[in-house]
DNA sequence: GTTAAAATAATAGTAATACTATTATGTTTA
DNA sequence: TAAACATAATAGTATTACTATTATTTTAAC
């Protein structure tokens, strides 16, 4: 419990120390060991945001950071690793915050509407980790994330453990469905559809506004919260 | 009525003549009104879902139908709108089956259900277009549909209306949940959730196994049906 | 049945992509 | 100070995603 109070105090400063775990096998020498590797993850956040993933080369990012297409090679084989790369780190960094923000909380529906809250809310900037700009990798998950399975080799990826952290993370939130709804027979598919529905939500109120209640007053948060509570049939009065 | 009639009489007959139609934008030249049309459509069926939409080009459907590269560019400006044809088709004969299969429905409960049923089973072959295999089809949506509107271009494109199918289908859906749970306030968040969910407990099922409750025993229409059950809080007692 | 029009096929060509390989240059570190 | 290592530059290849032009075949019109 020292612990827990130290990790509160020093939260900050805790936190720069982190490092985002991310399967060696996506990366031929991990981008976080030098000066050329976070240039490359920072600015290619910033291009695939700008220009979209298809039209994204290695080219291109090696001008945008003055650098050489062959010197990005030496750290990903391909741009759809760099993807799964993002991917992955994106879906760690949320574990981590849901593990962190859900931790001391004991009521079990609390707990689980918490979790919601982390992955449906809308992402702000962490300061933590600074050669990440997580409103952009947000807006990259939120459109290019899908395409990182969506792929003929997907079935030899996952094997080599390509997703392992989305899958990490969508098993705490079925464990927190679990706790609160024994009884509840889908809880696996209910938290990979709250992880992945969030997703298509935000997408919908930034593009096909015309399906979806979502917007700037309504929150995909609201709408998946609400959901929950009456799918377990949570007796909430807040 | 009598016209209703008619159609459920003459059902297999009558379907040989109707077109799923689909938006003039998408294509230059409609591949319905010419044989070669048809086989380029049928067979960009078979190749994406061989080999996935990325290795997929025109040159090596050209070889599979023993035509050219540029003939098929003379159908289609390249292979994206190609696959906006092939989702638009696949959209639109859902939307015209679950029309035909609810329309006799009086219940609002029981109408949405069989909607749900509509959108969410898994797919099997519909021997009324012939050229068309909906079996293949229907993987291709499931692996490759997101990547039609996850693009850059996406606004764009809306405005053209080539997603137009989509969002009357999901429109429909809203439609039978207000219809069934007045109150409900999140219809248009809770259909375009059921049709896009589907898709993705489907694609979970055959990659992601373990984390989804869906299977060979329980199919992902259970679960949709039991969270609209739950959700809008239906008392059925079957 | 011939001709004109339209559709299809073949060929060639371009810029860009997605790499690989080699060599050169710069920077650490032992 | 040299060896080791990282980065940059250059060149080259096969493929992609087209466009343009011309040739051939099919169809439809008179």
């Amino acid at each position: 419990m020292l612990f827990l109070k130290a990790i509160i105090l020093g939260m900050k400063h805790l936190l720069q120390n982190i490092r985002i775990g991310v399967n060696e096998k996506i990366f031929l020498k991990d981008p976080e060991t030098t000066a050329l590797g976070k240039r490359i993850v920072e600015n290619s956040i910033l291009l695939i945001d700008e220009i979209g993933f298809e039209s994204f080369t290695f080219k291109k990012l090696g001008a945008s950071i003055n650098s050489n297409e062959s010197s990005i090679y030496r750290y990903f084989e391909n741009k759809h690793k760099l993807l799964v790369y993002l991917t992955s780190w994106y879906w760690g960094w949320k574990e981590y915050q849901l593990v962190f923000a859900t931790n001391s909380i004991s009521k079990p529906e609390e707990k689980l509407l918490k979790a919601v809250e982390i992955v449906t809310q809308t992402v702000e900037k962490d300061e933590s980790f600074s050669h990440i700009n997580e409103i952009m990798l947000n807006r990259i998950i939120i459109n290019e994330a899908s395409k990182s399975y969506l792929t003929k080799e997907v079935d030899v990826e996952n094997k080599d453990g390509y997703f392992a952290v989305y899958k990490r993370l969508v098993n705490r939130i079925k464990d927190m469905i679990t706790e609160s709804a024994q009884d509840y027979p889908f809880a696996f598919s209910l938290a990979s559809m709250i992880v992945d529905g969030a997703l298509h939500q935000h997408f919908l109120k930034d593009h096909f506004k015309s399906i979806t209640d979502c917007n700037n007053k309504v929150s995909v948060q609201d709408y998946f919260s609400d959901l929950v509570v009456r799918t377990l049939n949570f007796k909430i009065d807040e």
